[in-house]
DNA sequence: AAATAGCTCAACCGCGGCTAA
DNA sequence: ATTAGCCGCGGTTGAGCTATT
């Protein structure tokens, strides 16, 4: 059974938005929000489906949306995060402050592809080194714990075993890259992690759990819920990137 | 100046996920 | 367990603008 349209073709406005239209809607958002999409042109009294509301308020009313061009780090960071997600465009715009999906969605699409095309190569090569470098937020101790040697010069070098133990409230964390390259993590490391700085970690746990299913931290979770912590608070993507980048190539990353 | 090709981006479409009944 | 409705997402479209011929 195929799914009803989502307004009634007949009497509902296409096309673009008159500024009208636009005043009615911020309006009404301001007075009353937008709990019930479907219901709201007919109470603001626009000619509008509630789709058609939700895309104009999300995609260019909202106060807090960033107009303009994309600066050099926007688009360095769209670049990376493509690399990482692909075409979740929400998802990468849930890290791009002021940004929308449809926006960023365009961008790439008309610039930021054709910028990357020629020399697709060398970018990801620059990328990832770009990825690999020092955590400043965190102390020398666990930045050491996480980089305890040069990089790894190829995937097959490298193997990854990671385990956890639970003693009562003492937790250890061992990640082996080479058998000769075990680094021991001890609480204060988890702890660290968990007091940094909301400002520089950001959060996006959704992506964590997409990209490191099996790491530490889903085993600590597992282990005693120390690690459940971790992805409602402070799960900053290129702190687990860099983290997991020295547990496994990065090439390996697991398909979200 | 006119025609046309290329580009941009707001808006639409259809699908999948989620939830309540 | 099934169905219906809503929301959000990603892909696509097309009007309007700009550059080029």
């Amino acid at each position: 059974m195929g799914r009803a349209p989502c307004c009634e073709k007949m009497g509902v406005k296409r096309g673009p938005w008159t500024p009208e239209e636009d005043q009615i809607l911020i309006n009404y958002i301001n007075l009353y929000g937008h709990g019930n999409w479907r219901a709201l042109p007919k109470q603001a009294g626009l000619l509008r489906c509630g789709k058609s509301c939700r895309l104009r308020w999300i995609n260019y009313l909202r106060p807090d949306i960033k107009r303009g061009n994309f600066s050099r780090e926007e688009e360095d960071t769209i670049i990376n995060l493509h690399e990482m997600l692909g075409n979740r465009w929400s998802a990468i715009a849930a890290r791009l402050p002021g940004r929308t999906d449809n926006e960023i969605k365009n961008v790439w699409n008309t610039h930021l592809k054709k910028r990357l095309k020629p020399n697709d190569n060398k970018r990801q090569t620059k990328d990832i080194k770009k990825k690999q470098a020092p955590m400043n937020f965190l102390s020398p101790v666990v930045t050491a714990a996480i980089m305890p040697g040069s990089p790894p010069e190829s995937s097959s070098e490298v193997s990854t075993v990671t385990t956890s133990e639970n003693n009562s409230n003492m937790c250890t964390t061992k990640i082996e890259t080479h058998a000769d390259r075990v680094s021991e993590i001890d609480e204060n490391f988890w702890s660290e992690v968990l007091s940094a700085d909301n400002s520089s970690i950001g959060s996006d746990p959704q992506l964590c759990h997409h990209y490191f299913p099996s790491s530490p931290l889903s085993k600590l979770e597992a282990a005693n819920g120390y690690g459940s912590n971790l992805y409602d608070t402070d799960a900053n993507m290129d702190f687990w990137y860099n983290l997991f980048a020295r547990v496994g190539d990065l090439s390996e990353l697991p398909e979200i």
